[in-house]
DNA sequence: TTTTATTATCGTAATATTGCAATATTACGA
DNA sequence: TCGTAATATTGCAATATTACGATAATAAAA
């Protein structure tokens, strides 16, 4: 970007903006959705199931967990992804307060 | 992007990842909480609070607005943005069946 | 220890986003 | 109509994201 400005926010804006991010990406929201329907998780099948490369699902994976909405433990060969439910309950609480302050005034 | 494959994902998905995109910004949540806030708002008041210039505040409102985000009439010379908020609730109301779709079976 | 399966990282190309200055457009008031 | 204030658009530069193939790293199994 032309230099972004990201230093002009204030916390709570930056975080909702931060986790938002996320789930800007309709790949990340398929990884989420398909994760929280397993019992356990091996990544080879998120690749099989998504349709994109294993490099390209390993990233996302990446920007997903260092958002802290993974855990993960490792289980055999494969790691085992789930969803941090505490983090995921945390974003929730953050939008909903967000959405409790929002008002239409006007028009 | 690397030939974003935007079409392989079902709609549900695709309309998540767009509503949140608006949200991946700090700067449009600062806008959105701003106008929140007000009982109407002038654009060129959001130019001062937020510190950016006018023409990147006037694209930032326009991504807002194609998202559905915003309703506007027009009031003396000033444009006057408000939240759309049965558009909000129904991003709201996404979010909400996401969070309730999701389980963490593992770990 | 070597092989094998799985996941992470690196390098790179294509595309998207962010931001601003300059300019255009729009709508009101004189 | 002309000037003015407010907002939108355009063009550009800087940066970020997305995607993939190739390769490295890791851990279990042979």
């Amino acid at each position: 970007m032309g230099a972004s400005k990201l230093n002009i926010y204030n916390k709570g804006t930056t975080d909702l903006a931060i986790i938002a991010k996320v789930f800007s990406h309709p790949a990340r929201v398929a990884i989420l959705q398909y994760i929280s329907k397993q019992d356990s998780c091996i990544c080879n099948d998120i690749v099989d199931e998504i349709g994109l490369s294993q490099s390209t699902i390993s990233q996302h994976l990446k920007v997903i967990n260092d958002a802290g909405l993974l855990k993960g433990t490792y289980k055999g060969k494969s790691h085992c992804y789930c969803i941090n439910i505490e983090r995921f309950q945390e974003f929730q609480t953050l939008l909903n307060s967000f959405f409790n302050q929002t008002k239409s005034n006007c028009c």
